[in-house]
DNA sequence: CTGTTAGCGCATTCAA
DNA sequence: TTGAATGCGCTAACAG
């Protein structure tokens, strides 16, 4: 079914062994000229090599595994597809897991991938601590964990590729400060994960800074009420609180953890006889395809998966033996302003 | 780093071959009691199945391939969360694939998952012809054909999986009908795919039964100016187009060959000065998890797509000698009534 | 009912 | 600079 490289050997007249060196870039091994014959000879019978076999004798896998909350949702959906372009310029190949936010089966995907051979792992993480992948990692796994800032402690060689949620946040909360919101309140699940305390940081900055005093307003969920698919449920449903207080309590602006959460907000709003955009600004996080499409559109912080999506395929590639000199990316976020942003009316 | 299946011969004193047999099910050749031993040998030592080892050996991967147009769409990343998930109960992993719908690089995907060793994909696809894909079929491949109803001239052994496209859009003319609607419009992209055809042959029927005549009007794209993701953009300027239509040729609902689609219309009719829902009715097709969220909330006809998902991968593993008693399975599509269809005012 | 054995395709010593 | 030999972990004859 397959031509082998002993196959390609006997064509072009060489020894397998000297098939393999071209395979694997040992060019100094050999004459050019011999090199080529081998290339050509390869092309000829259509030669590709078996991946079974390889990762046998190497015992690594060359796909890229690819852990994600759920790419269910939108932002991981996108997410996913541009990891798996970029890898695919690389001929590699991605295994989709959903950790559906639970640690637990967080940490057995990555047990399992790691048994399969897998030695290279997009990890979409909001755990606060690696430690528990330490061992494999000086075992010569290669780990971009995603979504989430460096920490102290942090296993060396982690790399850490994300938005920068402080400043994101600061720029929505001074957008909505610029627009003369005094009473902004800030939306999230639980506070749990790093990227959410750093969202909900910036926003307290922000509004420190700008003395808003009791005007910033923390709603988060107290447990994990919400999984991730509920963003949205939980946006209503911080909104239909929040609106019910009196009027000198109740804010002209919402900043939200993402723009699942923003989409809830204003379909909250809505139900609560307000037009979002006019009687409540909402901003929102990540810039979603849909933000675009919500009516009112949304304003929200961008984040350019693009190329957050190929630094990642990029670092789990770079020499596995060259020091490791970023350690740590840390992505500039983007305004984008539409319409559920207005002036402060109240 | 590894257990393999001399240690676990070993410790249960038996046969390598006999622990193979274990794992394979062939439970006929040992003593009861040989195989408890050799299932408690393999818990005590952790053993795990050596993939490669075994593709290398059998000529086949467990994985499963996943060919979507986009996960970044979120139908299909809903799709394909379900399809991980399903897979998972299996211990199956999924490789996930991106064509964009580009029938080249679909076909390339095919052909790499095929040479990968991968035996059981499923191609969500659009393609009307599935030829191409004969020869591997009846060389052991097994194929779901998910989104795309069963062919005259279809390989045999291809599944078909899809929901009642011509149904679901009939039920969708049906409600606006019955909501008075006599000027109704069906959107979509180009005509050229198995399922478009079909929804559009449903708003058809369902019109003619209804003696629409002239009020049924079809805008669809000549070629394909809009890609997978531009679904909105294209509800977008069809709804403009359609609304500067002199009075008595204007639709007062409209009928969209998705949800992407859906919210575009109704963005555009606002942009337009209208209130989707009360000035057009507005229906899409899927019920996305952001149907619900769009103001006003989408309505819709759901794909189940739980359902879809695990049917495709209990396909996929079904017995390869059985005899395929379904070739093809005809889902039945729901109508989700909500807010973004009302009574014709027109 | 169980054990022995021979590769699957490749990478990598070690010799030449 | 190249070649011959070995084994990665497993399955599937086949022999016992």
């Amino acid at each position: 079914m397959g031509v082998t490289i002993y196959q390609v050997a006997r064509a072009a007249g060489v020894s397998p062994s000297t098939v393999s060196n071209v395979l694997n870039g040992r060019d100094g091994r050999m004459l050019p000229e011999t090199r080529s014959r081998v290339v050509r000879a390869m092309q000829d019978l259509g030669y590709r090599p078996n991946h079974a076999a390889r990762q046998l004798r190497t015992g690594r896998a060359s796909a890229i595994g690819l852990v994600v909350p759920s790419v269910a949702n939108p932002f991981w959906g996108a997410f996913a597809q541009r990891v798996e372009a970029a890898a695919l310029t690389h001929g590699q190949h991605v295994l989709l897991c959903n950790s559906e936010r639970d640690p637990d089966r967080e940490r057995a995907y990555v047990d399992e991938l790691w048994a399969e051979g897998l030695r290279a792992i997009v990890l979409c993480t909001s755990l606060p601590s690696l430690d528990h992948l330490a061992d494999k990692i000086s075992a010569g796994l290669r780990l971009v964990a995603f979504d989430r800032t460096a920490q102290l402690g942090d296993p060396d060689q982690v790399i850490n590729i994300s938005i920068d949620n402080v400043l994101g946040t600061k720029m929505a909360t001074q957008h909505l400060l610029d627009l003369g919101h005094r009473r902004i309140a800030f939306i999230s699940g639980s506070l749990g994960s790093i990227n959410r305390k750093e969202r909900h940081r910036g926003f307290v900055e922000a509004a420190a800074a700008a003395k808003l005093g009791d005007g910033a307003i923390t709603w988060a969920a107290d447990d994990d009420d919400f999984a991730d698919l509920d963003a949205a449920a939980l946006g209503r449903a911080a909104v239909a609180e929040l609106l019910q207080r009196p009027e000198e309590l109740r804010p002209t602006a919402v900043l939200t953890i993402n723009d699942m959460t923003a989409l809830g907000v204003c379909a909250g709003a809505r139900t609560a006889g307000l037009t979002p955009g006019r009687d409540l600004s909402v901003i929102g996080f990540d810039d979603i395809l849909l933000a675009e499409l919500a009516w009112p559109p949304l304003t929200t912080i961008r984040q350019p998966l693009d190329a957050m999506a190929t630094a990642a395929v990029d670092y789990l590639r770079a020499d596995p033996d060259g020091a490791v000199t970023a350690p740590s990316v840390l992505i500039r976020p983007e305004l984008v302003t539409r319409d559920s942003t207005g002036p402060a009316t109240a």
